[in-house]
RNA sequence: GGGCGAAUGGCGGAACUGGUAGACGCGUUGGACUCAAAAUCCAAUAGUAGCAAUACUGUGAGAGUUCGAUUCUCUCUUUGCCCA
C-alpha cells in the first residue's frame, strides 16, 4: 500500500476538472439555478487565510447544491481598482495595470491549488475596460434618470501631497503618509443620490429572512430613521432675519427650551464672515472634529449671537442663539434647540454658559419635584412643567401631542428625517474607473456620448506628480465632443461603484452590449447565497441593494431590488501573536516551540513573549501563508482544518497541530480505502448487514442537515464519527454485500469537503454512475432497540436499552424489578408519573 | 455614550421543539511496538470521594417558571463586535 500521494492526485483532479470544464455553467432552464457567490478578492498580491476560509465555504455549498442536483453558478473575479497598486506602483515605479494583473494571476493559480468549483470561464477584472465601460454606461445612465448630481462638499485635504484622504487615512487629524494636519476643503463632486431610497432601503430589509440579523440592525442604524418635528422658531434681534428652522425628535421638551444653537456652517454665518471673533471661533471648531465621538467626548463651546429665538408654544419667552461646535451642518437642518435638562450635550453647554435648565419629564419612579442635577435625564417618563402637556406619557404620547399641536398652529410639521447621506463616489486618484463626463469652458458638465466609451485611462502615466495624476495629464484631459473643445473630468469612481454590481456582470461576462442580457439576469439572479466577511455588512451591502434600485429606477425591464436572497458572515482567522525581548513583532516562522516554551529559532537562549490570538494581519506579522500550507499538508487537509475547528460564523484559531492532524486525518482514510478495497476485491458473502446501512443512513440525515445550517465544523466531526465506526466495522465484520454501496455513499458525503480525496476514491471503485448526493430513509434512521432515560424525582438514575414505543406501564414494571432502582422507591408513595415516548420516564415520590 | 451578541472540561467546540450535558478534535497521562526516538495503534481523560459499584457537585453569578432549564424570563458580572 501506498501513503496517499496529494500532490499527484490534487494535481490530476485539478486538472481534469479544468480541462473537462467541469463547472462551466449554462442556462439550462430545466434545472433548478443556485448562484452561490463568496465576495470577490482585492488582488494584493498572496491570498491570505481568510480567503482560505472565505471560499472553502463557498466551495463546499456549492458542490453540495450540484450534487443535490442543482445548476450552479460559482464564479469569481477581482476587485481590481483601488489606491495599494496605485501606492504599490508609485514606490516601486511600476504600471498600475502590470502590477494588479501580475497579482490576478498568482492568486488566480493559489485558488486553483485549493480545488475550489470555480467557472473561470466567467472571470471578470473590475479594471478591464470589458467591465469598466458598463460601469460608465450605468452611470450615464443614473445621471439620466437623475439619480446622480454634482455637489460642492467637503473634503479631508492633505496640503502636502495635495490629495483628498477617506476618513480612514486621517489619523489623529494627520495625512496617514504625509504627516501633514489635513485641512478641510470644498470642492464639487458627484454624488448618487442613495438617500432618495432611504425609506425604501429600510422596508427591504423586512423581507430579507435569510440575512443575520447583526447586519440588518447595522443596516439599519446606518440608515437611520428618526421621526420627529421641523419647527420654525420667531427670531428677534438687529440682523435681518425673521426665521431659523430645525429639526428636532423631541419637540415635546420644547418647555424646557433656553437656547438656539446653530452650525457654524448655517447660513446665518454670512452676517459674521468679517468678524475676527466669529472667525476665530470657526477655526476652533474645525479642530475638534466632526465625528459623533469627538462631538460627544469633546468640550462643546459657543459663540453668543446678538439674536434671539422665540418658543413657539411659549411666545413670553425669548432665549439666545448661538454658533455650537457639536451642530453639523449636514444633519437636520443646521439647527438644533437647547433642552438641556434632557440632552446631555445641551446640558453640558447650558453648564458652561449659565443657562437655565428647566426638568421637563419626570422618570417613572420618580414624583412631580424630579430636578435634573449633575446630568441630563434623556430616558422616558412623564411630562411636568409644560402647561397643557403635563402629565403625557414621554416620549410617546408627548411627542405626537406636540406635533399636532405645532401643525394645528402652523408652527411647524411633522418630519422625518434620515441619518443616511447621498453618496459621494469622486476619488482625486488615477486607478479607478474615470467619470465619463467633460466640461465645456463655462465649466458646465455635459455627458460623454454612449458611442465614446470606454472612457479609457491614459497609460504611461506620470504617478510620481503629486496631487491627482490624471489631473496633470493634459493630452489626456483635452478632447472634442461634436466639434467642441472640452476637458475630461479627472476624478475616477469609488472603487465601492465597482463592486456594487459585479454580481450582474458575472451572469453575463461576455455580453459587450451592456453590462447584463436580461435572459441571463432573470435565469440566474438573486444570487442565492452571498458569503463575506462581517466588515462589508454596511458599505458594500447597502451600496449593492441601492444599485439594483437604481437600475430598477424608472426601467420596465428589471425587477430586482434585493441582489443577495440569503447572506453568510464568516469569522476570522487568528493566530498567536509572538514578540521577541525588544519587542519586535515575530512570525510564526520564526518561532520554535521547546517543551511548551517559545523561543526565537535558532536561538534557543532568547525566550518569545507570546500574545493574545488575533486576527491574521502583516503589520503583527502573525500569518500563515497558505500556499506553503497547501503545498505541505494538500489542499483537502487545508479544506478540511480551515473548517473543522470552529462554526464558519465565528473566528477560528489557526493552530499548526490541528492542521497536522487533519494531515493525518486524509492519510488514514487512505488506509482505512485500501483495506476496504481489498475486501471488496475478494469474494463476497450473500449477507446484508443492517448496522452498516442504520449508520451510514444516520451519517447522510446529520451531514445533510448540517450542510443546509451552515453547520461544517460539525460536519467535521461526523466525518471522523463515520471514520472511527467504519475503521472498527471493516476489522469486525467480514465481507458483507452491502459494504461496497454503504462506502461509496460516505465518500459522496464527504466529497463537498474533500472533494480530491473523495473524487479519487471513488474511481478506485470503479464508481461508473454520475455522482449525486444520496438519499436517506427517514424511517429507518432511530433504531428497533432504544436508549430510555430513568429518572426520579427529577434525577437520572438509570438508563434501560428497550425495545421501540415502550408502553408507560411497562416501563415502570422494570423499574419496580430492577435492583438498583427499587431503593429509591421503597416505602414511598408514587405521586406522579411523566412518561415521554420514547425517551423518559420521570417518577415524582413523596420524599 | 448608544446598539447587537457571547459566556459549557486544560483548549476549540457539540447538544433535536425544554428531556441522557461534554459528541468530535486538540492537548495530557498510561500502555503496545522499538536498542532508542519519531510515526502508528490501544486505553483513560469535567470535578470531588471511592478498589469498585456508585454517590454528590457541575454549562459566568443570583433568582424565577417547570416534573425537568446549557436551552425560556428577570437582575448582575465579564467579554467581543458595531456606531468609529
Amino acid at each position: 500500500m501506498e501513503r496517499y500521494n496529494f500532490k499527484n492526485i490534487e494535481e490530476k483532479w485539478q486538472n481534469k476538472w479544468e480541462v473537462n470544464k467541469e463547472f462551466s455553467s449554462q442556462i439550462d432552464k430545466s434545472k433548478k439555478k443556485f448562484y452561490c457567490l463568496e465576495m470577490f478578492p482585492y488582488p494584493s498580491g498572496k491570498i491570505h487565510m481568510g480567503h482560505v476560509r472565505n471560499y472553502t465555504i463557498g466551495d463546499v455549498l456549492s458542490r453540495y447544491k450540484s450534487l443535490k442536483g442543482f445548476n450552479v453558478l460559482h464564479p469569481m473575479g477581482w476587485d481590481a481598482f483601488g489606491m495599494p497598486a496605485e501606492n504599490a506602483a508609485r514606490e516601486n515605479k511600476l504600471d498600475p495595470k502590470n502590477w494588479t494583473n501580475k497579482n490576478i494571476e498568482t492568486m488566480k493559480n493559489q485558488l486553483k491549488k485549493l480545488g475550489l468549483s470555480i467557472d473561470w470561464d466567467r472571470e471578470i477584472s473590475t479594471c478591464s475596460e470589458e467591465y469598466y465601460k458598463h460601469q460608465q454606461m450605468f452611470f450615464l445612465e443614473l445621471l439620466e434618470k437623475k439619480l446622480v448630481y454634482r455637489k460642492e462638499n467637503y473634503v479631508n485635504w492633505d496640503p502636502v501631497d495635495e490629495t483628498v484622504l477617506a476618513n480612514e487615512q486621517v489619523i489623529d487629524g494627520k495625512g496617514w503618509r504625509s504627516g501633514a494636519i489635513v485641512e478641510r476643503k470644498k470642492l464639487n463632486q458627484w454624488f448618487f443620490n442613495i438617500s432618495k431610497f432611504s425609506q425604501d432601503l429600510l422596508d427591504g430589509l423586512e423581507e430579507l429572512d435569510k440575512w443575520p440579523n447583526k447586519v440588518k440592525t447595522m443596516q439599519k442604524n446606518w440608515i437611520g430613521k428618526s421621526f420627529g418635528c421641523e419647527i420654525d422658531f420667531k427670531i428677534t434681534g438687529d440682523l435681518p432675519v425673521k426665521n431659523i428652522k430645525c429639526f428636532t425628535t423631541r419637540p415635546d421638551t420644547l418647555f424646557g427650551f433656553s437656547f438656539l444653537a446653530l452650525s457654524v456652517d448655517h447660513e446665518i454665518s454670512r452676517f459674521y464672515k468679517d468678524n475676527k471673533e466669529f472667525l476665530k471661533f470657526k477655526e476652533d471648531c474645525s479642530k475638534t472634529g466632526t465625528t459623533e465621538e469627538a462631538i460627544a467626548v469633546g468640550e462643546k463651546i459657543g459663540f453668543k449671537t446678538n439674536l434671539k429665538a422665540i418658543n413657539p408654544i411659549n411666545t413670553e419667552q425669548e432665549v439666545p442663539v448661538y454658533f455650537a461646535n457639536f451642530v453639523l451642518m449636514d444633519y437636520g437642518f443646521g439647527a438644533v434647540f437647547g433642552c438641556p435638562a434632557h440632552d446631555q450635550r445641551d446640558f453640558e453647554f447650558a453648564k458652561k454658559y449659565n443657562l437655565e435648565i428647566k426638568t421637563v419629564v419626570r422618570p417613572h419612579d420618580q414624583n412631580e419635584k424630579f430636578e435634573v442635577a449633575n446630568e441630563a435625564y434623556p430616558g422616558p417618563g412623564i411630562l411636568i412643567n409644560s402647561n397643557f402637556l403635563n402629565g403625557l406619557k414621554a416620549p410617546e404620547d408627548s411627542v405626537t401631542e406636540t406635533i399636532k399641536y405645532l401643525e394645528n398652529k402652523k408652527l411647524g410639521k411633522k418630519q422625518i428625517n434620515y441619518r443616511l447621506k447621498d453618496w459621494g463616489v469622486s476619488r482625486q486618484r488615477y486607478w479607478g474607473c474615470p467619470i465619463p463626463i467633460a466640461y465645456d469652458k463655462f465649466g458646465n458638465a455635459h455627458p460623454i456620448p454612449k458611442s465614446m466609451l470606454p472612457v479609457k485611462l491614459p497609460e504611461n502615466i506620470d504617478l510620481s506628480v503629486r496631487g491627482n495624476p490624471l489631473d496633470c495629464h493634459s493630452d489626456w484631459r483635452e478632447i472634442k465632443i461634436n466639434g467642441e473643445k472640452m476637458t475630461r473630468e479627472t476624478d475616477t469612481l469609488d472603487t465601492f461603484v465597482c463592486s456594487s454590481w459585479y454580481y450582474l456582470r458575472f451572469c453575463s461576462p461576455n455580453n459587450n452590449k451592456y453590462g447584463f442580457s436580461k435572459e441571463e439576469i432573470d435565469y440566474w439572479m438573486p444570487v442565492d447565497q452571498y458569503i463575506g466577511g462581517v466588515e462589508h455588512a454596511i458599505l458594500h451591502l447597502l451600496y449593492s441593494r441601492f444599485f439594483m434600485r437604481a437600475i430598477e429606477f424608472k426601467n420596465e425591464n428589471f425587477n430586482i431590488k434585493e441582489p443577495f436572497e440569503s447572506l453568510f458572515t464568516q469569522g476570522m482567522v487568528c493566530h498567536e501573536t509572538y514578540k521577541d525581548n525588544d519587542n519586535n513583532w515575530l512570525s510564526p516562522d520564526e518561532v520554535e516551540k521547546i517543551n511548551n516554551k517559545f523561543f526565537v529559532k535558532n536561538k534557543p537562549n532568547q525566550k518569545v513573549k507570546v500574545g493574545p490570538s488575533e486576527s491574521m494581519s502583516k503589520s503583527k506579522k502573525n500569518v500563515v501563508d497558505p500556499e506553503f500550507i497547501i503545498e505541505n499538508y494538500g489542499a483537502d487537509a487545508v479544506r478540511l482544518f480551515i473548517l473543522s475547528d470552529s462554526p464558519p460564523e465565528k473566528d477560528v484559531q489557526w493552530s499548526e497541530q490541528g492542521m497536522v492532524s487533519s494531515y493525518k486525518f486524509i492519510q488514514k482514510l487512505w488506509v482505512m480505502h485500501c483495506a476496504i478495497k481489498d475486501k471488496i476485491k475478494k469474494e463476497q458473502e450473500e449477507v446484508v448487514d443492517k448496522e452498516i446501512e442504520k449508520f451510514v443512513n444516520q451519517m447522510i440525515s446529520k451531514i445533510t442537515y448540517n450542510l443546509e445550517k451552515f453547520n461544517y465544523n460539525v460536519i467535521i466531526a461526523n466525518m471522523y464519527a463515520t471514520y472511527n465506526f467504519l475503521s472498527n466495522f471493516i476489522n469486525l465484520k467480514r465481507n458483507i454485500k452491502n459494504l461496497k454501496c454503504n462506502y461509496e455513499k460516505i465518500l459522496i458525503c464527504f466529497s463537498p469537503i474533500i472533494p480530491h480525496f473523495s473524487n479519487e476514491c471513488l474511481v478506485e471503485l470503479s464508481y461508473k454512475k454520475e455522482i449525486t448526493w444520496p438519499d436517506f430513509d427517514k424511517s429507518a434512521l432511530s433504531d428497533e432497540n432504544i436508549k430510555f432515560v430513568i429518572q426520579i424525582n427529577g434525577k437520572k438514575r438509570s438508563l434501560f436499552n428497550v425495545k421501540k414505543n415502550i408502553k408507560e406501564k411497562d416501563i415502570l414494571e422494570m423499574v419496580k424489578k430492577d435492583n438498583n432502582l427499587n431503593k429509591y422507591l421503597d416505602n414511598k408513595d408514587i405521586k406522579k408519573i411523566i412518561f415521554v415516548e420514547n425517551r423518559l420516564i420521570n417518577i415524582l415520590t413523596n420524599e
